[in-house]
DNA sequence: AGCATCCTTTTACATTTGTTAAAAAACGAA
DNA sequence: TTCGTTTTTTAACAAATGTAAAAGGATGCT
């Protein structure tokens, strides 16, 4: 397990020691596309690093179900209010292709936060980094029109493009999918 | 400045060693309303905890200016990419009113999470939190419709709705000035 | 291959929001 | 107060996006 978490640029920046420590409590595991993996209505006890695969959070509401992110191999995935406030989420998580993953324990995590500085900070980074480009997109939404929006997906994520349903791009980019076929159509 | 951390609830999580070596790096400043304390094109090197006043975050864009984040007593303010990647970030932070704040040095903070396994999950929490609550933010983008959001603006944060002018609560929200008074007008 | 299902595009129309400009209201400094 | 500035509202029109329904494509299963 430990040479296999090496090998996940995400634990690049923790030591040999941290990484065997962290490797003790990982479960290497395969779900088959189509898995939800996380439900909103549950308190979810793992957290997991994709390894291979590509999934996406959404939350459902009334009418539709909105896509809110993507993750590729090498992303990590939880539910945030499991993970962060101990209570069922609003968001779910599906498998869009057969994933491998990294599992481990939510209790298990926590305990090496707080006995692991250099875990602790890993587990910092992450959600650190994770706050600045929810917050780009955000501000993304108000200066850039929804063509725009697309035309830096398609850049930005040009692997995604082939591999997800166009409707879940829409939502991802905050428009119909109506809407997102004239974009594509040039009009 | 140990009692006086003491009293802010951000600190509450911490124990009084951790508190203690925090006090030893925190200044207590004042700077007048107006003042714009962190600048999107240079490296801020401060951290800072809101004790009195309010202030914003905003981008500047070709013909505009959006404010994606308020802050009030109690709430962190830094430059996200100094702060996490040490480079000029995109955003602004103007204070609203005179405020009162603690401010530490990032390097000083940096040194307190790599050496002190409470303080790093206590940033990681405060980064976590953030996380959610901007997500939350772009969900609702999509889900709910400008005059809702707006409504519930009011009811969260009707402090803020007294004390920020308007232009900034519309950009706040997504929407243009105009549209902001045809939703308070209540058309 | 053939059928059923799901995804994507297109069309027509409705609604929301943006843009520009002007008027009204609020605010601050002398 | 009074003047000048900034903020907020209102109006008219334009542009973008949503909704609903239908048609066309793609995909998967037997």
């Amino acid at each position: 397990m430990y040479q296999q978490l090496k090998n996940i640029e995400i634990f690049n920046s923790l030591s040999d020691d941290s990484l065997h420590e962290f490797a003790k409590h990982a479960q290497d595991v395969n779900y088959p596309k189509g898995t939800i993996l996380i439900r909103a209505d549950r308190v979810e006890p793992h957290f997991y690093v994709l390894q291979s695969g590509i999934a996406r959070a959404y939350s459902d509401g009334e009418n539709q179900q909105i896509t809110f992110w993507f993750g590729e191999s090498g992303n990590v995935l939880f539910s945030f209010n499991s993970y962060i406030n101990n209570k069922p989420g609003y968001e779910n998580i599906e498998l869009l292709e057969d994933c491998r993953l990294i599992q481990i324990k939510l209790a298990d995590l926590f305990s090496l936060y707080n006995g692991n500085t250099e875990i602790a900070n890993w587990g910092r980074k992450i959600a650190e980094q994770e706050l600045i480009a929810t917050e780009r997109r955000l501000i993304d939404r108000s200066f850039k029109g929804a063509a725009e929006r697309y035309q830096d997906f398609v850049k930005q994520s040009p692997a995604l493009l082939k591999r997800v349903a166009l409707k879940h791009i829409a939502s991802y980019l905050g428009v119909t999918q109506v809407t997102l076929s004239r974009i594509r159509a040039g009009k």
